[in-house]
RNA sequence: GGGCCGGUAGCUCAGUUAGGGAGAGCGUCCGGCUUUUAACCGGACGGUCGGGGGUUCGAAUCCCUCCCGGCCCGCCA
């Protein structure tokens, strides 16, 4: 925006004219070219005139330094500003959160190069309701189907604003109240500040009123520049929706414009939404610049003026759509420079696209009882050009890979080009940039969390945790909390994939039946374990046990498993029972409770 | 059909900026921990870098072409 062009004879193209100069694939692009290196850590090449992107950028291994480079190489206007934006839908599920995550880390790269940022998130809540969705997800983030709220009171809704939808769960001020809220929630949980915007309570402040001036005023210019994106634009074409004023609808047939007193009048008619007709109400009326609301190849574009945006994120649906026109629209009609984009791929989960109607989705919320923060930031923090899957099942492989990118910034691995990434990626991970971690946490491995997590007694998980050579001697009782909290998030991963780990110790004596070899077998360990024993004996003492009553040794442990978790495998048995009470133990052994 | 992005080991992914030894973790297999039972340790197996062609002394990396997948090319956002 702040750059240069956009003098006020808005040609052909802003400033360039190399097609791929507005790709948005700005992670992509093999660049290069242009001279004077950017140098060790200043960038910013100022004065040069034209020639615009110059300057050899520096290799990094962090792609929102990357991204930065593109931003600071506009020489903006402080603060820089950040946006990101959705339309409110039924459910702020994980994948609406590129918008915010892509963002968040640029912001942070920048705001550690020691640049003011602002990131902004517009809920795009004047946007009509254009189909009732199938699930909805209720104030404390749970997804809900419709038999939960009063869907017909949301199908009378369609085509209306989704500020003016009651919210379907009668808390919120509105739908898009209520939805918005739930993101602004999941990120506080992930400790992103992001400032949310109402795109409604942006018309009703006026703040588009020049956008909408300029639009109105002059609509060859814009029939110009947008038909060759848009079949529907022809002479008749008025790029402006007025809210009608009778049945609240979002209306498409205007059929005046008075520049003088900022009014159009309108007419309101059938819409065709997705293959639907939203019924008009037939009304004729006037609304004022700030009763409506422009489409959103203007809108976008428009936003950006209004908000002064220097960088925005957006999925690979944009890219070849929306995005052409908005650098269209930008320059030539509102007259100034689009921000920098960035192209970030979608990712699936469980293989699948992300789709609310059919219930594959995920929120913040449910995946924060299943990891830490850190991990998940861990996840948004990969590189967004490669489509990738975020697995439930396979959860443990996630945290695997951020227990060693952790480990990679401590110096741990022998991996250059991962520890390259981790060194400058990790303190905006775990949100530390201006105050890095010295030491390194105590991180227990998922899969071992998920064994603890069989047992509930939290001494138990720290002594069987510090048998196994978890936890060091000295760490600090905080330290040693910080770690365990990773149980009960691999508790939960066991459950809820009901996976191989998804054990539980018996409180009760499950009902048993044994040959008496293996009954003998048991009592003979029971023995043993009475006497004390750590774990690593009774280990032993079960295969001797077995063999010495000539039981398979493979039976012995299936008993042990049936006593102990009512399944035929488990853990590794013996270093389980040696944490576990001795009376406890025995006694179950004994099959006496 | 056209455009854009992606395709590296069974799985999850680094490596492509700047051409030079094809890698990691997990899984599998084998072995170790006196001892077949998921955690810990060691080792091995495992890839035509989607296929083909080209440039080069040398290509996962650059060029061309084809295949596969996603997205866009109506409307909406």
């Amino acid at each position: 925006m702040s750059a240069d062009g956009a003098a006020d004879e808005p040609t052909e193209s802003g400033t360039d004219d190399a097609p791929a100069a507005d790709s948005p694939h700005i992670l992509s692009e093999q660049s290069a070219l242009g001279d004077g290196p950017t140098g060790g850590g200043e960038g910013a090449s100022d004065d040069r005139e034209e020639a615009a992107d110059g300057s050899a950028e520096a290799f990094h291994a962090f792609w929102a330094d990357v991204v930065a480079d593109k931003i600071e190489a506009r020489d903006p206007e402080e603060p820089i500003v950040i946006k990101g934006g959705v339309s409110p839908s039924g459910v702020a599920h994980l994948g609406n959160f590129n918008e915010i995550m892509r963002g968040y880390f640029v912001a942070e790269v920048l705001r550690d190069r020691g640049r003011e940022v602002r990131q902004v998130f517009t809920s795009d809540d004047k946007d009509p309701l254009r189909k009732v969705p199938r699930k909805l997800a209720n104030a404390d983030g749970e997804i809900v189907g419709l038999g939960e709220v009063d869907a017909g009171a949301l199908g009378r809704n369609l085509g209306v604003p989704y500020t003016s939808i009651p919210d379907p769960f009668g808390e919120a001020e509105s739908y898009a109240a209520h939805f918005a809220g739930l993101l602004k929630a999941d990120a506080d949980r992930l400790n992103v500040p992001v400032e949310m915007l109402s795109n409604t309570d942006l018309y009703a402040d006026g703040a588009f009123d020049d956008a909408v001036r300029t639009v109105l005023g002059d609509l060859d210019r814009v029939r110009d520049v947008l038909s060759p994106y848009q079949d529907k634009v022809d002479d008749e074409y008025v790029p402006f929706n007025p809210v009608c004023e009778a049945c609240g609808k979002i209306t498409e047939t205007v059929t005046g414009i008075d520049l003088e007193t900022e009014t159009v009048d309108y007419v309101c008619t059938d819409m065709d939404a997705g293959g639907n007709t939203i019924e008009g109400c037939g009304h004729e009326g006037t609304a004022t610049f700030r009763e409506g609301k422009l489409p959103w190849r203007l809108e976008w574009p428009a936003q950006w003026g209004v908000l002064g945006v220097d960088f925005e994120p957006f999925g690979k649906d944009h890219a070849e759509g929306s995005w052409p026109s908005g650098v269209d629209v930008a320059r030539n009609v509102f007259g100034e420079e689009p921000p920098v984009p960035m192209v970030y791929e979608w990712f699936t989960l469980n293989g699948e696209a992300f789709s609310s109607s059919e219930g594959n989705v995920v929120t913040v919320q449910e995946l924060l009882e299943l990891l830490e923060p850190a991990v998940l930031r861990y996840f948004f923090a990969l590189h967004p050009k490669k489509a990738r899957d975020l697995d439930i099942e396979r959860l443990d492989q996630l945290v695997d890979r951020f227990d060693r990118f952790e480990r990679a910034y401590f110096g741990e691995v022998d991996d250059p080009d991962l520890t390259a990434f981790a060194e400058r990626a990790y303190p905006f991970v775990v949100g530390r940039a201006d105050d890095p971690p010295t030491e390194k946490p105590i991180r227990l491995p998922y899969t071992f969390a998920a064994v603890l997590g069989m047992v509930d007694d939290p001494d138990f998980r720290e002594r069987l945790a510090r048998d196994e050579g978890h936890i060091p001697e000295d760490a600090s009782p905080e330290a040693v909390d910080a770690a365990l909290a990773r149980v009960d998030q691999a508790r939960n991963w066991a459950e809820r994939t009901e996976n191989e780990y998804d054990y539980r110790l018996q409180t009760d004596l499950p009902a048993v039946e044994f040959d008496d070899e293996v009954a003998a077998a048991l009592d003979d360990l029971a023995e043993f374990v009475a006497a004390g024993h750590d774990g690593e004996a009774i280990q032993g003492a079960m295969y001797e046990t077995a063999r010495d009553h000539d039981v398979e040794v493979s039976e012995f442990f299936a008993a042990g498993y049936r006593l102990f978790f009512d399944d035929t495998q488990g853990p590794r048995l013996g270093e389980f029972l040696g944490e576990l009470e001795r009376d406890y133990v025995v006694d179950r052994l004994r099959r006496e409770a």
